[in-house]
DNA sequence: AAACGAAGCTTTTTT
DNA sequence: AGCTTCGTTT
């Protein structure tokens, strides 16, 4: 998705060629536009830079079948323009066309626009829609997130921030592991500041483009005793130490070398004749100057956003930049798109009537821009059930039987709020054995098997990767304790030279006892020979030799957790995703940036995500559960941020409504277990916010249905009231409305042979209740609940 | 040095 | 509840 190999420190004039798998494409200068017969460009003229723009024909396929305003936004090529699109109203659509447009008026090159997206997700559909419009060209556009962006110009600066070209950019969990180990040499204390705490600090420092020598006033924080801006300061230079940054440096540094070099800045400026900008609304500060730099030459800035869909302030977004578009660039022309084209009526009289509560708004008006048949149109449905497992049973039901109408899986969706309320959701997938797959979840590349493998690779790639180091040296145990770590790291610092370089120096001298040093000293040369084949073998070649000798997957082999035969699985994933890279250094790049499932085979499956993963999909049945007071909205958005966060959460809710296309399921349930305790559940303000116009509600038998019409008698009635005054009081598990106990649960017996979806096949040993103790043929034996099991 | 057990924290959302 | 982290034991 982005190229890789640059040489550091010069200043190309255009990107380097794309990677090994994209066929390769005539050199940009000498035959600009190498397209196919089939797409509809004249061919270059001989002044195609600096000359004329081209007339485009009216009838250019991108822009068939755009509405008025549509076709504005995407005709409107000069100066500033700031897109106002709610949601369904075809922001894709008018991006990709303008993309499409800007290149058939030959007003830039592709190399010369720049668009930027915010997940890898929307970047990837981005350039395949521009692929199909304009062929091979949309290759050499500058399409991405911003962080991707910002890696490709940064690789080219590095130098200027102190880092090497050849840098790493580290995971959240890389992160964390570097500032822990800061807070470790300054001796706080990670209970009185959780580390966690401490990043999230840092990194709305640089969401706001603060160095450290910035921090101060109004942005200064408590964190540490007041200590936050030194910590900083620290962790930036320990970071710089490992050769690395993390994904707000990326950013951060981009802008740091912008505004400390003017001729760099002015080459990027002069280079971007357009940019387009996806999702403006979530943009955060430092994201915004780093745009309104790159602007300036050419001040041709598309931003395409929705206010109503501002989800990310609390990873430092900024709604104001939507707000203050046309004071940074005056003269702007603003384009509001109020066509949807997505849901139907009542889904969306449903969410404008709940979007309006909000105050501050742009404020836009969805009106439908499809025709439907009456009769065919659901309102949005809410239901108030008894428990998570009422509601996980009630969604699960409702899908097996849309499913039976023909409808597929995968046109359907479960929106939770939190990822742990995917947990009951799984399990009645399960239990019912309905395919699902969870959006989101852990991803590939962050399994504790693929990061240490990871770290092998890296390790053998940059030897002064010391994170690296740190992790694989001792995995699998090698018989290095803290003792003989410590020694290496001490003589690392004294000699200002990598961890490797120090235990290869460490393992001459006896400072190590025997054993230790023998071990270390295997280890070392391991490396060095893995190094010495990094030009000669094939490099997923190389990568199963490192992982076979280093006795890695020689460890998972040998253990006996029932997981371990699917970590080596993953290990043979990752040999052979390795293929599809040219490099090593290729993959590893893209797998710092791109860290996701590559989803397999597409099957036909439910997709359980959250709200925040939800946005920018569709789906025909969108399923929303959990709408109570403190699930959603959530009560730490309001203990935060009080109003504000109260509107975030609401805007949450009008992203999960509009995600649907037919119907929409709202549930909430008077009763929930968090951390282990039960609590009665309030229904969430949204339920009631819904205008009843749109909506029909409904409730478990016994309950009320948390809507305006509800009476308060009702409420009494079901003796709710008690339990509202003493809602946060623990209590135990009351079930009056249990229909009959769980089918799936009882009726095994020891002997029994039983399926598990994780473990496989095997026999009951003993029966506790709804616990079974079962002796699987391959997993070993395992404690598991009857609900997770089927009989054979 | 490794293995075991107790204690404490988690769970809001992500590039 | 389940998981990680820390401390203790072998």
């Amino acid at each position: 998705m982005m190229d890789h190999s640059s040489p550091s420190g010069i200043l190309l004039l255009r990107p380097a060629r794309h990677s090994a798998n994209i066929p390769a494409m005539p050199h940009p200068e000498s035959d600009p536009f190498a397209l196919d017969d089939a797409i509809p460009f004249p061919p270059p003229p001989a002044r195609a830079r600096g000359g004329e723009p081209l007339p485009v024909p009216a009838d250019a396929p991108w822009l068939a079948g755009l509405n008025p305003e549509q076709l504005e936004a995407v005709t409107s090529l000069d100066g500033p323009v700031l897109v106002l699109s709610g949601a369904g109203t075809g922001k894709t659509k008018v991006l990709t066309a303008r993309l499409a447009h800007i290149l058939a008026s030959r007003r830039a090159q592709p190399w010369q626009c720049l668009a930027v997206t915010f997940t890898n997700r929307a970047a990837r559909e981005m350039k395949e829609r521009v692929a199909g419009l304009v062929g091979p060209a949309a290759q050499d556009l500058w399409l991405g997130t911003f962080h991707s962006l910002c890696l490709r110009i940064l690789r080219r600066h590095a130098q200027a921030v102190g880092l090497g070209a050849d840098f790493t950019v580290l995971d959240a969990d890389d992160q964390l592991r570097v500032l822990k180990q800061v807070m470790a040499d300054q001796h706080i204390d990670a209970k009185a500041t959780p580390p966690q705490a401490l990043m999230g600090v840092i990194q709305r420092w640089k969401d706001r483009a603060l160095t450290p020598d910035k921090v101060r006033g109004e942005h200064a924080s408590d964190v540490a005793g007041g200590r936050g801006p030194e910590l900083y300061r620290l962790y930036q230079d320990r970071l710089k130490g490992l050769n690395a940054c993390d994904f707000g440096d990326l950013l951060l540094h981009t802008l740091t070398v912008f505004l400390a070099d003017a001729r760099v800045l002015e080459h990027w400026q002069g280079h971007f004749r357009y940019l387009l900008v996806d999702e403006y609304q979530d943009t955060n500060v430092a994201q915004y100057l780093w745009l309104r730099l790159l602007a300036q030459t050419h001040r041709n800035i598309c931003c395409v956003g929705d206010d109503d869909q501002s989800i990310y302030s609390w990873r430092g977004a900024e709604v104001g930049n939507i707000l203050r578009f046309d004071k940074d660039f005056p003269g702007a022309r603003v384009v509001r798109l109020e066509s949807n084209y997505r849901s139907t009526p009542h889904i969306l009289g449903a969410a404008s009537a709940l979007i309006a509560h909000n105050q501050g708004r742009l404020g836009k008006t969805l009106r439908s821009g499809l025709s439907h048949e009456s009769d065919s149109v659901e309102k949005v449905r809410t239901r108030a059930v008894w428990d998570g497992e009422a509601e996980a049973r009630l969604v699960v039901e409702e899908i097996e039987t849309i499913q039976r109408r023909g409808e597929t899986l995968s046109s359907m969706a479960i929106l939770v709020r939190a990822g742990f309320q995917t947990r009951e959701f799984e399990e009645r997938l399960i239990t019912t054995g309905v395919p699902y797959r969870v959006i989101g979840g852990p991803r590939f590349y962050e399994r504790l098997e693929i990061r240490d493998a990871m770290a092998y690779l890296r390790l053998v790639a940059s030897p002064a990767d010391g994170l690296a180091f740190e992790r694989v040296v001792n995995t699998p145990k090698r018989g290095l304790g803290e003792a003989a770590i410590q020694s290496v790291h001490i003589l690392a610092r004294h000699a200002g030279v990598p961890l490797l370089e120090a235990a290869r120096r460490l393992v001459e001298t006896d400072e190590l006892k025997p054993r230790a040093r023998q071990a270390l000293a295997g280890f070392v040369s391991d490396v060095a020979r893995w190094r010495s084949l990094l030009d000669s073998m094939p490099h997923a070649e190389l990568a199963a030799t490192i992982l076979e000798e280093s006795g890695y997957v020689a460890m998972w082999k040998a253990d006996k957790s029932p997981d371990a035969p699917g970590r080596v699985e993953n290990l043979k994933e990752l040999v052979a995703a390795l293929e599809e890279y040219e490099s090593l250094a290729t993959f590893l790049e893209h797998v710092a940036l791109v860290m996701e499932n590559d989803a397999k085979a597409e099957q036909d499956r439910v997709a359980i995500m959250t709200l925040h993963g939800a946005k920018g999909l569709e789906f025909d049945t969108v399923f929303l559960p959990g709408w109570e007071e403190e699930v959603f909205p959530h009560a730490r958005a309001l203990a935060e941020t009080g109003t504000q966060g109260l509107e975030e959460e609401r805007r949450l809710a009008y992203v999960g409504l509009t995600r649907a296309r037919k119907r929409a399921l709202v549930t909430f349930a008077a009763n929930r277990r968090i951390y282990n305790q039960w609590k009665s559940q309030l229904p969430s303000r949204f339920v009631e916010e819904l205008p009843d116009e749109h909506v029909e509600r409904s409730a478990d038998r016994g309950l009320h249905g948390g809507g305006r019409q509800d009476s308060n008698a009702a409420w009494n009635e079901s003796g709710w009231s008690d339990v509202r005054r003493s809602r946060q009081t623990a209590r135990p598990a009351p079930a009056p409305l249990k229909t009959a106990p769980r089918q799936s649960g009882g009726g095994f017996r020891a002997g029994d042979r039983v399926f598990h979806d994780k473990f496989g096949n095997g026999s009951v040993v003993a029966v506790d209740g709804n616990k079974l103790e079962i002796a699987f043929d391959k997993a070993g034996t395992k404690k598991v609940l009857d609900s997770f099991v089927s009989a054979l």
